[in-house]
DNA sequence: CTCCAATTATTGATGCGTCAAGTTACGACC
DNA sequence: GGTCGTAACTTGACGCATCAATAATTGGAG
């Protein structure tokens, strides 16, 4: 299902792109989650986490630029590094230098099972998409990509079509 | 972040497009999700839903037949149906001819509401994607997609590591 | 020095999605 | 005409994401 047939006026390129885009959407972020999850029993969230301490300087990092580097929510992370800490992937400690802060550190433990994981998981990206595409698709992609994000971090919001009762927007007795 | 680092081997055509693809994957479902909820108390899956019931004959459709529609699973159908049933939205009854199934119907409180909710959807994809692509770029979108969906739906699944593969490149000190 | 606003992070409640089990109905076989 | 296997849903439990509220600490104004 899809908008096709809500949108008459979609000319067939338009509708195959818009089709094409809605089930990469649907369908490649499940694929990855489900090889990370049996290769490697992490979220694609958990490793994107790892990945990004994995890196830092003394594998350690500050909560908030963690959630920063990883395009997340303090609140997320927060949460997400509890069940990390459970399972001896991560060790947390306060910070010395502001005590409200708390560093974040990839124990050795979560360095292993994070290079385990790895391959695995670039094959994945490689086969389902990389791999999958010749030189000049790859061209395309980053530039349609590229226009789509632009459109998406544009703060010039349109606010489409308030034309209804701002107060309550699910219960307006028509 | 991204895997940009652990990816030395990716070109700079390879690096752009994955960290293009990945950015939308990230920011588009969560714009598409916050305007619908904004505009019309929605979630994307639920105006799926509506939008499949109002063109089928007699805004009706059997749960089998209506998960199939919404490429989805009759688990989360029936609980959405049952939320959307709750705000007179659908209505279900025992299909008569089997008495096992059961038949889902666009209310007409409903079928006001996902009316109103419709064009500033559409003005949201339009304004994201499709208007702001070439027709050029919207050609390569739909080729692009295609093949990526090839690949998701290829039942050759190379099965990657359940040999845990120690290749790994770099380690920095811990 | 004290008070107060801002920063940093955690916690609890709630909502949605998925998985495993359970329920009711159909169909066909003996 | 029982009962056995299957089909069509529903339900409950659990996991993850988000929101609102809270706690702890800091830095600055007076």
């Amino acid at each position: 299902m899809s908008l096709k047939r809500l949108v008459p006026r979609m000319d067939e390129s338009e509708s195959r792109a818009w089709l094409g885009l809605t089930g990469v959407l649907q369908l490649l972020p499940g694929a990855l989650e489900t090889q990370l999850q049996r290769d490697a029993g992490l979220t694609h969230f958990e490793f994107v986490v790892l990945s990004a301490l994995r890196f830092a300087p003394d594998s350690t990092m500050r909560m908030s630029a963690l959630a920063a580097a990883t395009d997340s929510t303090l609140t997320r992370l927060s949460h997400v590094c509890s069940r990390l800490e459970k399972r001896d992937l991560v060790e947390r400690s306060s910070s010395p230098g502001d005590k409200r802060a708390t560093d974040v550190r990839l124990s050795s433990h979560g360095r292993r099972e994070l290079i385990l994981a790895t391959p695995a998981h670039i094959a994945s990206v490689r086969r389902l998409v990389i791999d999958a595409l010749t030189p000049e698709q790859l061209e395309s992609l980053a530039n349609v990509t590229e226009t789509i994000l632009a459109q998406l971090t544009d703060g010039t919001h349109c606010e489409t079509a308030l034309t209804r009762d701002p107060a309550s927007p699910s219960e307006p007795a028509g």
